[in-house]
DNA sequence: ATGAAAGCGCTAACAT
DNA sequence: ATGTTAGCGCTTTCAT
């Protein structure tokens, strides 16, 4: 291992110069000479100088890295988010410190001050599900970090922000169920503490009220993942009999999906005896069988979104900018299973 | 934006101490005085000082930080590998610093370098698909890196590896195929650069010759994802017919179940017309209908090793350790498709 | 047109 | 037990 990295003072006391000539040239600052320059360039290129991106950081008092902090990196939804804050971000010559939670309180802690020891310029966040205590972003925030806040917000927190319209995305998805003749339906539903839990249930709420169809608080059932539904499919299924529900509208495509899956191995058809509607639009909806209705959340374009905010602040410096929020509107996607 | 950071000195200057008082009563220096120490040490909690994560990088000429280079986010198998990445990693006190190539060439280079301009202590990679000339990771490597590549190997390099037994892997779903019946059997391949594309496809030669198979060229296609699939439908469905094939191995899950979903929609019965077998056991395959026999491919298991054998490296610099290469052998999960 | 020196935040060898 | 100094790699003000 010879760890060997060429510095800018090794190039000046070979090329018998100072680093601060060596530093100019290599920047075309107009003082230098241009044989200077050329000697400086060729040598530097020849030996693969590469200035040290610490050292220029600490001495910039800027690293051009932005951090990220997501739940999951294996949803869908959230690499479609990553992707689109890197293509924006790698454009304008930041870098991405990406740190996953795993949807753990104490690790979300734990990242947010390894951003901020890493004085990231910027921080683009969404929430754990496990959050409940929003002070180590409050802190960052204060701190005077600008922040973003994508898809799981912090309401607490004046900040920009980006966000789905959960509520009308659910309204379609609920509403689409009733134009196809459902009157009895469950709503698979997030936690509630989550705006998003709680926006998708207030969408399924104000689609059965503007149809005068009764609200049902036993039909809102808490159940949010693949897991969740299989673990608890006696009571579902139970409570599907009883109720008589034609129609599910599940928080997520991954419950949705696992919900078909129960009600197909319990012998129902899809959607002949019950039709099920997801969100989100993940890869999954198309595998699943019958391939899944569901509304459409544009992570791609929620990330990048997210990015253009942020860089909007870090490239006016000082410059108070109202904060705002950008809301994208899901669209319906149907496919068979409604 | 009142970016404040506390610094060392600034503690020194308030509390009318040397820095490296400070410095010493933070990290228990036996020398420095217990009052003093508390001292410090209350004031620094008090007024919430982090040390500066670039600076004690550039002292100490180590980052704690390992790059990572990944073709794709979104696949399940690399998001795997990432989370067994870091939660080793994190464990020991690094940070990761995730770049995504997206499978381009270009980019691949662009982000080793972008990690070797921060100076990471170690890179664990994954080529790309479109990567044919490794010098940019040859380069870091004479540069004194250490390196371990997992799954997409660079056979140029002698580095520590992780790879999955793909010849085994691919002889255990070809042979699943013939022992349930199969004679005439389709694989869909993967591009013959890649080592796993030719190690899966030698698998199913292999699993033929055993069986006294006779091997058809015209039945091994170049069809490696979904879109490929769907796009060269009519000539697969041709090649079935003509061929009358009753089994088909796929070299990763999707391909398989997009293989599946064409054959269903021209009329096929899957398992009883055409068996169908993957590899890699996403999360894809328990939803796919019906559900998809697979291999299982280890992906958090990859990156633990991975961070393993690099970890090893990292604390025992200047030892020289012979390289190795820890094989993973997938297993045989039969599902519905076969 | 080039160099010397200071400093970004921190630590450690060397005083005292 | 504490302080002084130098230096990690770089830039920039202030000489010359």
């Amino acid at each position: 291992m010879k760890s060997s990295h060429v510095t800018l003072k090794d190039i000046a006391r070979i090329l018998e110069l100072s680093p601060s000539t060596v530093s100019r040239a290599l920047k075309d600052h107009p003082d230098i000479n241009e044989e200077t320059k050329k000697l400086v360039k060729t040598f530097a290129e020849k030996v693969n100088y590469r200035p040290n991106a610490l050292a220029l950081s600490l001495r910039r008092q800027k690293t051009n890295t932005i951090g990220l902090i997501i739940p999951e990196i294996v949803h869908h939804f959230f690499s479609s988010v990553i992707s689109g804050i890197e293509d924006l971000a790698y454009g304008e010559g930041y870098n991405v410190m990406i740190c996953q939670s795993n949807e753990n309180y104490q690790r979300e802690v734990i990242d947010t001050q390894a951003l901020i020891d890493h004085r990231v310029d910027g921080i683009l966040v969404s929430v754990s599900k496990t959050t409940r205590d929003f002070s180590h972003l409050k802190n960052a925030y204060e701190n005077g970090i600008p922040m973003v806040f994508f898809d799981r917000i912090c309401e607490d927190l004046q900040t920009d922000r980006v966000i789905t319209d959960d509520l009308k995305g659910a309204n379609i998805a609920t509403s689409h169920l009733i134009e196809k003749g459902c009157t009895k339906i469950l709503h698979l539903s997030a936690p509630q503490h989550l705006v998003i839990g709680k926006q998708r249930k207030e969408g399924y709420i104000q689609a059965l009220n503007e149809n005068g169809i009764e609200v049902d608080e036993e039909l809102i059932v808490k159940c949010d993942t693949r897991d969740y539904v299989f673990s608890m499919q006696e009571h579902l299924l139970k409570l599907i009999k009883e109720k008589h529900i034609t129609g599910i509208f599940g928080v997520n495509d991954s419950t949705a999906i696992a919900v078909m899956q129960v009600l197909q191995s319990a012998g129902y058809s899809i959607p002949e005896d019950i039709k099920v509607i997801g969100f989100g639009d993940g890869p999954n909806a198309n595998i699943a069988y019958p391939p899944l209705s569901t509304v459409e959340q544009k992570g791609y374009e929620t990330g990048r979104e997210a990015m253009r905010l942020l860089l909007q602040r870090l490239e006016n410096p000082g410059i108070e900018i109202n904060f705002s929020t950008k809301v994208l509107t899901p669209n319906l996607k149907q496919r068979q299973s409604t």
